[in-house]
DNA sequence: GCCAGCTTTGGAGTAAACTACAGGCTTTTC
DNA sequence: GAAAAGCCTGTAGTTTACTCCAAAGCTGGC
């Protein structure tokens, strides 16, 4: 198995290895074993949960948003289904919202590019305000 | 026409009179007229900008960004149709993207609810990370 | 006309999420 | 084998987006 230096997941999960320190304090990602002289390394699936944390942020979530979809599994041994279906389930119908709502600034921005003749004639009718207004 | 007072205006958009005076502040709304004594005074239009801010702003997007969605219409006189589409057009692609990576991750939610049954066994395998792994 | 509850400006404080040192080891490269 | 590059801990600084005063003026009801 292939482990790979702090420097090394940073640029593969285009971040710093700042970060991922800080990611580690908060507690959003596990500990990783260590080398003999004291150097982080990461496994496959530390790199994997550190591209999920990279998404979900780019997204908007917060880190708060983050760790509760990661609790999921963090807290394996002591959660049961039950639980986890419960939280999955309102995160669920709150990225329902989202993409709702992100449609409808979809079409909003879709309506106004289509007015738009794209010349050089003025915006004055192009507004994404005027398009979302019904 | 009616005109709404900063709280007001507060209470109808879910902010507080503070942050609409920070957006000001930060020209994301024009400053709106102002009463004899000098008290604020928002039009319909200045609250389904704020409408449209706080939406922006509940989906992830940064007080820049919202800047620049609106800079479509707030550079009217000075931008072209294809300026103002290719601002639109870069957006769209964006929006794009958010919204197949909150797919991604709807799917993924929805994958865990269902291998759970919903009692009181063991989340062994009900994790988010799993599921993401197809 | 007085008091509670607005509003004003200006400036300071806060929380989240990084980001940037400093001082000191380790590893790699020439 | 020595310089350059990478990593360590710990702490301090930055940016974004608010949030909270303080001191003073306005408004509406009794």
């Amino acid at each position: 198995m292939r482990y790979l230096r702090i420097g090394e997941l940073a640029e593969v999960t285009d971040t710093s290895a700042e970060t991922l320190r800080y990611y580690e304090a908060e507690g959003l990602i596990p500990p990783p074993r260590r080398s003999d002289s004291g150097y982080r390394l990461y496994s496959a699936q530390d790199e994997r949960r550190v591209v999920f944390i990279r998404r979900a942020r780019a997204m908007g979530f917060s880190l708060k948003d983050v760790a509760d979809l990661l609790s999921l599994q963090v807290d394996r041994q002591s959660s049961t289904c039950g639980e986890v279906k419960e939280l999955a389930e309102l995160k669920l119908v709150e990225i329902d919202e989202r993409i709702s709502e992100l449609k409808k600034m979809k079409a909003a921005l879709q309506q106004v590019t289509e007015a738009c003749v794209g010349g050089e004639a003025s915006a004055l009718h192009c507004t994404i305000l005027n398009a979302l207004e019904h």
